[in-house]
DNA sequence: ACGATAGTTGAATCTCATG
DNA sequence: ACATGAGATTCAACTATCG
């Protein structure tokens, strides 16, 4: 994109969001409308957690008698399936207009809806990236002794469509996780304890999810700044941790005790301070540099010669930050890693190494030396 | 149902299955077409793994420059999304002719092609049970840092309807699992070892799936005797293990190489008797807890400053759980911890302390308290 | 024989900025 | 829209080889 171009898509969408989003605020509306008058292409992220249309038999009762408090509330009775499914492809359509190109859905459900779900999300073209499942580390047993205990719920993330861009924070999910790559599978226990919120000892949403879901969901894909809607907000889990991670947030609920409850709760949640928010970033996001500049700069001399790991391959140093092999073979130093190792890629900074004062070093250390000595 | 009904059901219903049924054989035919000649209500559960409808793009290759060997069989190939959701509610339609009233189904999948499954296998009138994850100890990693590593997939579990009966051997399970109920999330290793079919070397199948899944669903879901049918069944992975559980079989299949491979192995396996079918235990697998669950969960907050036990050192947690020392280095505990003290290894776990009520602690302690708090 | 080390592999929708 | 080139990117389990 030139910079004309730049300028004009900035001049043509910018205000739109700004003006007309009612960031950081709860709208009291039915779901479906509320998103019929947020503006088109204007939000970041969707998190949503539907009624998950349980169509729960009779009572349950646990072997000692006492009685199961399950969810039984209106907003989760639905006349048939297909009156779910047709709810279900309404507030996502909704979902997919008021989505930015480069945005991205994240759903949780059970297997009572998530195959409803999922479905509609790929009929209406967004394109799934993961499905996710939270294992409850202490989930409720299946007292009957008839099933499986259910232990999970599964979400899945979608992004905009099959060549659509999306946020994803790898570095930090990797530094998360104690420099392994994050799974799809995560472990939470369920929402308890103080963070649980209750009223008069009651608790106040039957399915308030656990704030460390939310916390992993938008460091992964959310960047400080952006906007992030819930449309099922309950009692405002989304909005809280949002807040705390520096992100703006747009939840909509209907139910007076819920918006209540999640007002009072994003007041008293503080943000963290910038220091504290800064992630591990991934290299791509980090400066560039070039491999000439290193040479321009005498971190490597004219004619020093290179090595792989195993000094297999050996090639020289040219003045502009080419490199040249024993047999004439010349290209930058990915172009020459990929020749030489007949590979269709390489990364020459990993693969090509030079004789420092504590032995074979790869490059890319001589990068790190001259980011140190020359960022602020 | 009293004795004059079961009677009357006995007269009607055992002959049809027993004469037609092709017990313990391999149809070589299509799927759909070989399922219409069955008899209605004549099965009693179905294991089916269908094709994923994966999608796959390009080539994709290792960091390494290695190639990956991607499932790129005819096999897994639909013309659109639309296309394969006829192709799943047609077999599954036929599924739910043959399957006897108290039957069931079990179907595998992934993303690709799970929510269609699930959402088909509703519109049908199934019943769902539960969902069933299989976590995978070893899946193949995510090569390009793009997502989260694809860890897991999904399995359906449905009766005939609401109303209808179904097998489940809740004892066996629980006895299986170490005399807790069996969860809804299984971990087991993808197949591999002297288990993976090959032939000169190359694997026969490409999505051969490891006996011990089937072993814990037809073990939870079948008595000795049943008919199990597997209209995808491949190299037989469904048949070797109904027989050695003394369960009766069908597989239909197509391809000449899976037909052989499953006939030979089928024929090798032996039938358990009845004490070693309780000595399979389930591998329990540690609990491994990452820094930045701590992080996620509020045993520390971004911002809080660690030091080392003579206050030597000092770093500030971010809200990706990795350090910063106070001259900008950054990484996870243990990474930050080898740098500062220019150890080759460090163990951050032990190395880094926190100000607690109780004075300087190791951060160690929050993980035993997090594990106590979490761990059942 | 046994331990250490290197090599291989598994249902995968797997880059991105620039011109 | 498509081509080009820089450069970022992997975990656990099993198998083969070597000393």
């Amino acid at each position: 994109m030139g910079v004309l171009e730049k300028i004009k898509k900035a001049r043509v969408a910018a205000p739109v969001a700004a003006v007309e989003l009612p960031l950081d605020q709860i709208l009291q509306r039915d779901c479906i409308a509320a998103m019929r008058d947020l503006p088109a292409a204007s939000i970041d992220m969707i998190f949503a957690d539907p009624p998950y249309n349980l169509q729960l038999g009779g009572d349950l009762s646990r072997p000692d008698g006492s009685h199961v408090d399950a969810v039984t509330d209106d907003w989760d009775k639905f006349d048939s399936l297909s009156v779910y499914d047709k709810f279900t492809r309404e507030w996502l359509a909704e979902a997919k207009r008021i989505l930015k190109p480069n945005g991205a859905i994240w759903v949780i459900g059970s297997y009572h809806n998530i195959f409803k779900v999922g479905s509609a999300i790929q009929d209406l073209g967004f394109w799934i990236l993961n499905d996710v499942v939270w294992r409850k580390s202490n989930p409720m047993p299946n007292f009957k002794g008839t099933r499986f205990t259910n232990a999970h719920e599964t979400l899945i993330w979608a992004s905009m469509g099959e060549k659509a861009r999306y946020t994803f924070n790898y570095r930090s999910m990797k530094t998360l996780n104690d420099e392994l790559q994050m799974r799809s599978d995560w472990e939470f226990p369920v929402c308890g304890g103080p963070e649980r919120l209750k009223k008069d000892g009651v608790k106040v949403h039957p399915t308030q999810k656990p704030e460390a879901l939310l916390y992993r969901i938008l460091l992964a894909c959310t960047k400080p700044g952006d906007v992030v809607l819930d449309p099922f907000f309950g009692t405002g889990t989304t909005g809280a941790v949002a807040k705390r991670l520096g992100r703006h947030w747009i939840g909509i609920e209907r139910e007076d005790d819920y918006v209540a409850a999640a007002r009072e709760r994003i007041d008293a949640a503080l943000p963290l301070d910038e220091s504290a928010l800064t992630t591990m970033q991934s290299p791509k996001s980090a400066p560039k540099v070039a491999f000439g500049v290193l040479v321009e700069n005498g971190y490597l001399t004219p004619g020093v010669v290179l090595t792989d790991a195993r000094r297999k391959h050996r090639a020289l140093v040219r003045a502009d930050g080419s490199l040249e092999s024993v047999c004439g073979q010349t290209g930058s130093i990915h172009k020459l890693g990929s020749l030489l190792q007949n590979a269709p890629a390489c990364n020459g900074w990993t693969f090509w190494h030079h004789d420092g004062p504590d032995g074979l070093k790869p490059i890319d250390t001589l990068r790190q030396t001259y980011l140190l000595a020359t960022q602020p």
